[in-house]
DNA sequence: TCAGATACATTGGTTTCTTATGTATCCTTA
DNA sequence: TAAGGATACATAAGAAACCAATGTATCTGA
C-alpha cells in the first residue's frame, strides 16, 4: 500500500528536516531511499518533489550544503544551518499536535452539540 | 495557533466524510463551526474550500442530498450514500495508518543502515 | 555490454486550497 | 429602525505543492 499523494502533501518539507536533524549530513538520493525505508515502501519521495523542496529549503536558509566527488559523480550533501534545527523542532511539535487533534477527530462517535 | 495550511491538505475530504458517517446529515455551514469547535479552532475550513470539495464528494456519488428551508432560507444538507460510506473506512483506515507512519518518523534518532 | 542502480536536475500539468467576492436572510441591540 | 454580525449558499482567480515525464551522466554486476 502507498498512500494516496494528497496525504503527503504538506509534510514532505518535515519529514526532510527531521532526517536531516538525525543525522548530520544527507544526500538527495540517500533520502529518497532512507524515506522508503523506513515506511516500509508506503511513502515514496519522488525526485521532483524533493529537489525543489531541498533548493527552497536551501534559498531559506535553513540547510547548507556541500560537493562531494565519488568518483567523478557529484554528490550533494545538506545539513541542517542552526535556524534550520530551530525550524525543524518547530515544524515537527506542529504536526505532532496536528497528529493528535486528527487522532481525536477520528475517533468522535457521538454529536458533542 | 492554527495549523499552517499545507497540513490542511489532503485530510479535508476524510474530515468531512467521517463527520458525516458520525451524524447521519449535515450542511456546510454546519461542519464548519463543528470542525472548529472539535479542534478548538485550530482548524478551520474556509467556505471556499469546503463547498467545492463538498460538490465533488455529491459528483463522485460518495453523498446525496435534500434541500430543507429553514424561513425563506436554504439549507443543503448532505449524507453519506452506501459507497460513501465504504469510502469513508478506507480513507479513516489510510489516515490511520499514515499517521502511524508518521509518528514513527518523527521519533527516529538514529540512523538504521 | 547492457540493464539497473546511483545521482543530479527541470518542465509542464493537476490537484487542492486561499483569498476575495457575491447574494440573501435572520437576529440582536443601540 | 438601522446596522452589524451571524447564518448559509456559491463561484472565480490565483498560488502552492506535488506528480509524471524527461534529461544527463556515472557506476556496478552479470
Amino acid at each position: 500500500m502507498i498512500y494516496s499523494s494528497e496525504l503527503i502533501k504538506g509534510t514532505l518539507k518535515t519529514i526532510v528536516l527531521k532526517l536531516l536533524a538525525d543525522n548530520k549530513k544527507m544526500y538527495g538520493y540517500e533520502i529518497t531511499q532512507r524515506v522508503k525505508e523506513l515506511t516500509l515502501d508506503k511513502i515514496q519521495i519522488t525526485e521532483g518533489a524533493l529537489y525543489p523542496t531541498l533548493h527552497a529549503l536551501e534559498a531559506d536558509g535553513l540547510v547548507t550544503t556541500e560537493t562531494e566527488f565519488i568518483g567523478k559523480r557529484v554528490r550533494k550533501y545538506y545539513s541542517l544551518s542552526p535556524s534550520g534545527k530551530n525550524k525543524t523542532k518547530e515544524k515537527v511539535s506542529e504536526l505532532a499536535d496536528f497528529i493528535e487533534t486528527m487522532k481525536f477527530l477520528l475517533d468522535i462517535k457521538t454529536k458533542t452539540a
